[in-house]
DNA sequence: GTCTATATACGGATAGAC
DNA sequence: GTCTATCCGTATATAGAC
């Protein structure tokens, strides 16, 4: 779109400053609920701008997908691959990280997930998330906890999907779960606390054989 | 809109066939992304039917929320409120159902959770799910486990999380968790039919007090 | 690069014939 | 009740001045 300059601006160019803008309003209301204008308003500058920098809301709303799916997948991943930590402990990491992660973008994980439903293979297909995760060296500590026996045998895929679930569930169904527990902002960043905890804590028990 | 008739037609009259079009497509691509021409070609009628039957399109929508929002609630609420069983057998009764039910209503939950986001207190509001849920026997049965010292003690919405999130969770991410295990369609419903055995018995054993 | 003004398209809703 | 044709608001995108 721009080429960078050799001094790099601040990071509230106005191209970073449409893109911040627009991720906001895209996350929180979801590609066709969102109109250029409130990109523009939020980001303080006029419509005309937006289509200057990114020729269309489709292109704009591609870039933020991108992103947005990279930092949605990025902490999985790189926890998930790397070679030096028990099983255990990565657990530990992924869900304390992944959880600090939401409560600073808790829109993300709703948005990311409805978007691809409406664009089921577009994106997916690109980044090939099957070798980055089952063939991941995690995966394969989990396969081999199974073969010792320690844990039961079953597709590591619900050991994923739990894991995950657990996680992120309680963000997709904020207003929900504040509704029904009748919470305030700040219970609820505090049963998050507690699960950064809690949740390592449960997985270890659920998998144990009798 | 339309006073029912004695003779009550088959339940495709073109008001219901409307109906029908309109939840399929509502729940696929969301409010806003659901154009009311898409809906009378999904009925088969003609556009101006729409607006004959239903004034509006936030109208028909509404009327959709609402029952999807029932159909989504119905099954926790009933369960949870049977007094005859213990604890144990209703979870199993539960995620049983509750999986049967969104195989058959895949797209229900994400629809319901990502429009809930754009119009948070409305429809929320009006059923009131605390009263129904937090004070539900099936949660004094809980509490009186913490109580014996035979679950560890924690907030009962964690509980509750846990459990709707494992249930629900495949069918929200069911496109990123299709890719990355490689799944076919009838491989999806397999590994669902297994955690209709599998979620209970992690549930039994994740609060186990050491 | 940034603005104002405007062209153009699209989608919801209605008028009116049958 | 159901259709065709059309209106009209809204939202994206562009032209053109500064």
């Amino acid at each position: 779109m721009k080429s960078k300059k050799a001094k790099p601006e601040v990071d509230s160019s106005t191209e970073e400053k449409i893109k911040n803008a627009a991720r906001t309003i895209f996350h929180k209301k979801g590609f066709a609920a969102t109109r250029t204008r409130d990109i523009a308003e939020e980001a303080g500058i006029n419509l005309a701008l937006l289509n200057y920098y990114f020729r269309s809301k489709e292109k704009l709303f591609d870039i933020i997908m991108v992103e947005s799916m990279q930092g949605f997948l990025k902490s999985v991943s790189m926890l998930l691959n790397k070679e030096d930590n028990t099983w255990e402990e990565k657990i530990e990491m992924f869900v304390s990280s992944y959880i600090d992660f939401l409560m600073g973008n808790p829109d993300l994980p709703l948005f990311v997930l409805s978007e691809l439903r409406s664009n089921p293979s577009a994106l997916i297909s690109k980044m090939n998330m099957k070798e980055l995760l089952m063939k991941s060296h995690f995966i394969k500590q989990f396969q081999e906890e199974m073969k010792k026996g320690k844990i039961a045998p079953m597709h590591p895929l619900h050991f994923l999907m739990n894991m995950v679930s657990m996680v992120i569930f309680p963000f997709i169904g904020k207003p929900i779960v504040s509704s029904i527990g009748d919470l305030k902002e700040q219970e609820f960043v505090e049963l998050m606390q507690q699960r950064k905890k809690l949740i390592p804590h449960w997985i270890k028990m659920m998998y144990k054989v009798k």
